[in-house]
DNA sequence: TCTCTGCTTAGACGGACGTCAAGACAGGCT
DNA sequence: AGCCTGTCTTGACGTCCGTCTAAGCAGAGA
């Protein structure tokens, strides 16, 4: 959005992809960029609104839509949303009046690859 | 261990697995409960932790071969190891000296589960 | 241009978290 | 029995997090 400062080594959805959590051990680097993944879905709101966002028709979810479903404030939600957006979760764009959400499957999917376990039995 | 207060609604292997986070809204009383385990997952020591048990030969890992992997010291360890158990992630267990610490895969497959992205275009 | 609505930023406050040093407990060895 | 080794618990301290109110900025419409 308006300021891009992003200092911190976030994911990219580029990376070739994390090797299963349960098969090799994670080594510092690696943990140190995919834990501030984790924690920010570590929060019971985060995680409603990024599934809000990811499970929207179109791909992408409205703020407007967004606040309304919660008990908090508007600056909360957007604290929240800000911290999606800076572990890289998500994609803002404002068009026109309204600042629409999007999520990026493709950090989704290195998650749930470095969760991933052998169904038992696999070398 | 000893203890087992464990009060707070844990993750537990046989839940029916969640339906993907993209797919449905997640609930709130869900989100409540599978919250703190990505934040369990959201510290770099914990989730090098969370990976070196999961990856360790036979399943478990001794607490001794855990501890000298950091430069934090015992009681640090052994309390983010706590994290880990009352998040329901790792099972620990005391033989003779040492105390072992083992993965619970089934957790650990709700979580990737709910965090899996069909491959675009899957209706 | 003026104003109104929508979203974000700034500042503040209470509570939770990560870390350590010191003490307590459990089991094995002499 | 007594000590020693290994691990966990307790208490404390500094920092970060979640939340709010108040203020700032960006477009849209009159």
């Amino acid at each position: 959005m308006s300021k891009q400062p992003t200092p911190l080594t976030v994911l990219d959805a580029e990376t070739p992809c994390c090797p299963p959590l349960a098969q090799r051990r994670v080594p510092a680097e690696t943990a140190a960029v995919l834990a501030p993944a984790f924690k920010a879905l570590g929060d019971p709101v985060r995680l409603q609104l990024m599934s809000m966002i990811a499970s929207a028709e179109g791909g992408e979810a409205c703020v407007c839509d967004l606040t309304p479903a919660f008990d908090l404030s508007g600056p909360t939600i957007s604290h929240h949303l800000r911290t999606l957006r800076e572990a890289g979760l998500v994609d803002a764009e404002r068009r026109g009046t309204w600042v629409y959400y999007r999520a990026r499957p493709g950090v989704l999917r290195q998650l749930a690859a470095l969760l991933t376990v052998e169904p038992a039995g696999v070398a």
